[in-house]
DNA sequence: CTCCTGTCCTGCCGGC
DNA sequence: TGCCGGCAGGACAGGA
């Protein structure tokens, strides 16, 4: 489920609860999620301090300072598929759920609990100075919101590309944070066929399509991410994003572009690429 | 190399 | 009502 917009706002909401406060006691409920919990987590993170919180990717970066002993770390959770991240204020009450796995025990109170029903999600610690060569990161292509990511990369990685565009958008190395929704979204805005052969896609399509990419994520995290079934916010609460959808879980709707003034439009298609539902307008996508 | 499929796991929904 | 198949926001391994 989370997709950039949903870890942006995650770490966003969870800084004020983290950032400059030590890890008191760490807890976990069970020992792994898709991968084991690094090895003696509690007693690595115990008495640490957080001194940021950041992204990159679909992974959420809490940073840790060092001292005399040890270097500066950095935890990376992600979300998987059907992970939150919520923050528990200083004395609110709570009692651990079903599928609580992992509660951090901040200073001055606040807890932070990862909640994953599926464990695809992830937790793994890494000395702050190898995050750009670890296994999970060395691959990522650019970040969508950042100047790096701009048509001319995007030819480049598209360039002789047979998939559909569609996958392709998924494939990490090519951008990294846009997952199943934001790739039919994008398509749909940028008036783009989901089918077509990525490098067929012309320049100035990649124009609109970066531009579109951009635009919706950032309206997304402006809206607090898209709650489907799993997602909350850090605070507990649902992003909205979910009502700004055009076409993901439209199928059989009419299109909000070509249906006007209640002139009948085409209908939204649902189809099956490389495994994943794409959702798009055959009029309006070319 | 690239690509496609299957897998991890639980919960939920629709159909019979 | 109950059971069963299919499907769900992601990432990765393995085989063709």
């Amino acid at each position: 489920m989370p997709e950039l917009p949903e870890v942006e706002t995650v770490c966003r909401g969870l800084e004020p609860f983290m950032r400059g406060k030590t890890f008191q006691r760490v807890i976990l409920r069970r020992k792994d999620l898709r991968v084991p919990f690094p090895k003696n987590l509690a007693e690595r993170l115990e008495g640490r301090k957080v001194t940021n919180i950041s992204r990159r990717a679909k992974y959420m970066l809490v940073h840790i300072a060092g001292n005399k002993n040890i270097g500066a770390d950095i935890l990376i959770v992600h979300l998987g598929m059907s992970g939150r991240m919520t923050a528990i204020p200083k004395g609110r009450d709570y009692t651990p759920v079903k599928h609580d796995h992992m509660i951090l025990e901040m200073t001055d109170g606040p807890k932070i609990v990862f909640h994953d029903p599926r464990r695809f999600g992830m937790v793994m610690l890494t000395p702050e100075g190898q995050i750009e060569t670890h296994k999970s990161f060395a691959h990522l292509g650019p970040e969508p919101l950042e100047a790096g990511f701009s048509k001319s990369v995007l030819d480049k990685k598209l360039k002789d590309k047979k998939a559909n565009i569609k996958t392709a958008l998924l494939d990490q190395t090519v951008v990294v944070g846009v997952g199943n929704i934001y790739a039919s979204e994008a398509l749909f805005d940028s008036g783009i066929s989901p089918a077509r052969p990525a490098g067929n896609v012309e320049e100035g399509e990649l124009e609109d399509l970066v531009r579109a990419i951009k635009n919706v994520l950032r309206r997304a995290i402006k809206a607090g991410g898209s709650s489907l079934k799993d997602y909350k916010k850090a605070d507990g609460t649902l992003g909205y994003f979910q009502h700004g959808f055009k076409v993901y879980d439209r199928e059989c709707q009419p299109c909000p572009r070509c249906t006007k003034n209640g002139k009948k439009g085409h209908i939204i298609q649902k189809i099956v690429q490389s495994g994943r539902a794409t959702y798009f307008c055959p009029r309006c996508q070319k």
